[in-house]
DNA sequence: GCACTGTATCGACATTCTTCGATATCATTC
DNA sequence: GAATGATATCGAAGAATGTCGATACAGTGC
């Protein structure tokens, strides 16, 4: 069981607050589960490093020039470029041998208007 | 050793990224570190949930009124809004046995920034 | 003091995540 | 085709996280 009942329920401190403490754009259960999502692939300070990386970049990135400065393993950093991938912030484009990454800035803005 | 050696890497495509790929201004580990902790404190959408019941709510909302409707167990409530607190995106107040939060409106506009 | 109630901490478990070495896949070059 | 190089995936180990029941702590009221 998760709920608690409480008997002695405390009083607003003010009358604007006489009706339910939360306003209705409380974020349901799926918005939360996506904006979830998005977060955390943030929450990782080697992916932000690699996305600062590419999102300071004039234009693309190549993935061979974020191994070394990362510090992590060639596969540890395909690992986390996906993950910003998968997230949406980050555009994957393979030309020949190599793979080129994009910020994707209205995904980003998306994120910082939902922190608003 | 984290860094592989690339012996054939490709030209910029434009004569403006001729130099190192990524600007200056790319995070450094202190700075990533930093922020991968307050999206940490958002990549969970229990959190997400709790915290936009908070800063939706005029003024403050009581800890008594967030367990019910987040559907998890007391404790796990206290949990959540200690990262929350920690994280320093909601403001705890204790009066008398209950406990009040309220919103650090600074904070978030802090991360929204980091996101531009 | 004692009883009661709201909140925080503890211990444990299951799940997820980060990381790497090994290896597979894809593309170029010979 | 074979060889080489860039990238992705696999498998495993260790760390971190979310969750809850049990319990401790803090404040109220008798």
């Amino acid at each position: 069981m998760a709920a608690m009942t409480y008997r002695r329920r405390p009083t607003a401190p003010d009358p604007l607050t006489c009706c339910p403490p939360f306003r209705t754009d409380t974020l349901d259960e799926a918005q939360s589960e996506m904006l979830a999502r998005s977060f955390a692939a943030l929450a990782d300070p080697v992916r932000l490093r690699l996305l600062s990386m590419v999102a300071s970049a004039s234009g693309e990135v190549c993935a061979c020039d974020l191994v070394e400065p990362s510090g992590r393993s060639q596969p540890t950093v395909s690992h986390h470029m996906k993950i910003l991938v998968d997230a949406g912030l980050v555009e994957r484009e393979r030309r020949g041998s190599w793979v080129w990454y994009r910020p994707v800035p209205t995904r980003l803005d998306a994120l910082r208007s939902a922190l608003g």
